[in-house]
DNA sequence: TACTGGATTCACT
DNA sequence: GTGAATCCAGTAA
């Protein structure tokens, strides 16, 4: 099982969300396929609209982990991309507890003190050979037609109980 | 400094 | 299907 190079992702956020559905996600002990993942580019509803401190991360790094909170109760996990900017939101992976992006970060322990930190320390992506079906929601977003973000879904669930890596 | 609204989730109807 | 919980980043002044 090879660890996923920093290059991997340092090319276009939707080419990346699209290879990171049946890839590993591994944080501290745990390893779980990623099922579920949102790419965000040059998007109104994205944080990477605008270069702020909190959202500079996602101008100036690749393979980062971006986390934000968000109505008060909950975090995000992220991954940043090619420097145009851009991020992709992990929304679900294959473990308990981790079906929804504020889930997930609540079940891992994953908070804005991770913000920031490079992938192959307290988070790693590995690539175990298998590979996904894909389905694809098209550009999701509504406000004023101009929002530029991709869901991607693993679509053999079956596969993936038959691939459970834990 | 004050205000606004959000890349969510869950309980309730 | 709807609304509440909750707090912080961003923005305007």
């Amino acid at each position: 099982m090879k660890q996923l190079s920093k290059e991997f992702f340092n090319r276009d956020t939707v080419v990346v969300a699209k290879e990171l559905i049946g890839k590993i996600l591994q944080v501290d002990n745990i390893r779980a396929r990623i099922l579920e993942v949102e790419a965000y580019k040059e998007d109104l509803a994205s944080h990477a609209r605008t270069k702020t401190p909190r959202s500079k991360i996602m101008f100036d790094t690749h393979g980062h982990i971006y986390v934000y909170f968000i109505y008060g109760m909950y975090h995000c996990l992220n991954i940043t991309t090619d420097s145009k900017p851009g991020a992709i939101l992990i929304r679900a992976i294959d473990y308990p507890g981790c079906s929804g992006p504020g889930k997930l970060c609540k079940t891992l322990n994953i908070t804005r003190k991770d913000n920031g930190l490079e992938l192959g320390g307290r988070f790693k992506i590995l690539d175990d050979g298998f590979i996904a079906k894909i389905k694809k929601s098209e550009r999701i977003g509504i406000k004023e037609d101009k929002h530029l973000l991709w869901r991607f879904y693993i679509e053999d669930y079956s596969v993936v109980n038959q691939k459970r890596i834990i």
